[in-house]
DNA sequence: GTCTATAAGGTGATAGAC
DNA sequence: GTCTATCACCTTATAGAC
């Protein structure tokens, strides 16, 4: 998504922010542009529709941690090395932009068949994590648990707390903010640990 | 909820299917009169306002789980019994209705500020976990992990494969639905396995 | 309890002036 | 590029007949 003008970036600011916390249905194109400052009709003449503007919000969500996760799979790295900076990886995108992981499901959820055409468009190819999990360099590991499994753990452990942010906050943490955010740092350490347990 | 008349169920049942699935204010009134086959009015007649429709709807989903989990936080039981229970529990009231994790983040998600009061009503107390994780009961298993982290990730594992359902189901199980299913009732043995390694 | 008719307002989108 | 005016439509909610 290259961004021209200024009037455009705001535009694109304002409609993540909204989109983010209440969802496409639940955010008018008037919401936006009152957001932004602007007016209402700046909104179609760069986006033409709101389909359209919710469309480049999505895929910039999308866009945002996929290529990550991509180029981190394709990597050679051993378990070691592999898992630890995965993992650091996923949780440095959430604590940027906690709200993309219950806006993406939840679009999701609402939208199951799009599924299919997202995985092509990212390129994502599951069998990469289920053949570098019988490559040499984690057999010394030990036990080998399902791949599908442990990736499952991996992706819950890292981004259920996002996802489920207002409620751990407010039940785990009486509602302080920043004991939130200093455990979610900590599972960048707590987490690879504990995934090794898996192996053996 | 008690629901009187055969009417008001046939809108409560299509007003769960479709804010669900589609949130609050991605459905309509009508589209929930469509579904349940009846006049649009009859809504604003048992329920007043679609506000009051909704509201129905969410505590109705959070009771569908909530109380499960308080009884067992109160239960006396050691880690052995505990946590494996728990996990069946949360893990069944998941696979029966699938939807309501991601439905109720994203209403959390969207209204932060609901927490408070819903703790409130719900009876929830945090300080239950961590009480219990310091007992006797649970001293035998070795190294005492933080509570509120084991709290996450015990959560996290039994309920974000869930709330990514979609996602899930297609990388990890190529869209086969039955595998996907068969995936999340083997957690129910392999999860109490894999959170026990937590305290070794 | 269930319907029709209607109210008052918000929605996305576009035409056309500047 | 940015604005005003306007479009047809959909939204929730209610009044009143039966």
């Amino acid at each position: 998504m290259t961004l021209n003008t200024e009037t455009e970036q705001k535009i694109v600011a304002s409609a993540e922010k909204l989109f983010y916390r209440k969802g496409k249905a639940g955010t008018s194109m008037q919401d936006i542009a009152d957001d932004a400052g602007i007016n209402r009709t700046l909104l179609n003449y760069y986006f033409r529709s709101k389909d359209q503007l919710f469309e480049a919000v999505f895929r910039n969500a999308m866009a945002s941690f996929v290529p990550n996760l991509a180029a981190m799979l394709n990597s050679e790295m051993s378990f070691e090395d592999y898992v630890p900076r995965m993992i650091e990886t996923v949780i440095d995108a959430m604590l940027e932009n906690p709200q993309i992981p219950i806006f993406v499901l939840q679009e999701l959820s609402s939208n199951p068949e799009r599924m299919p055409q997202i995985i092509k468009e990212m390129g994502i190819d599951s069998t990469v994590a289920e053949r570098k999990m019988k490559g040499e360099q984690w057999k010394e590991l030990g036990n080998q648990p399902d791949p599908r499994q442990f990736m499952l753990n991996l992706l819950s452990l890292c981004i259920f707390p996002f996802a489920a942010r207002p409620v751990v906050t407010e039940i785990l943490y009486n509602g302080d903010n920043d004991a939130y955010i200093e455990a979610m740092k900590q599972r960048k350490q707590l987490l690879p640990l504990l995934l090794k347990k898996f192996m053996i």
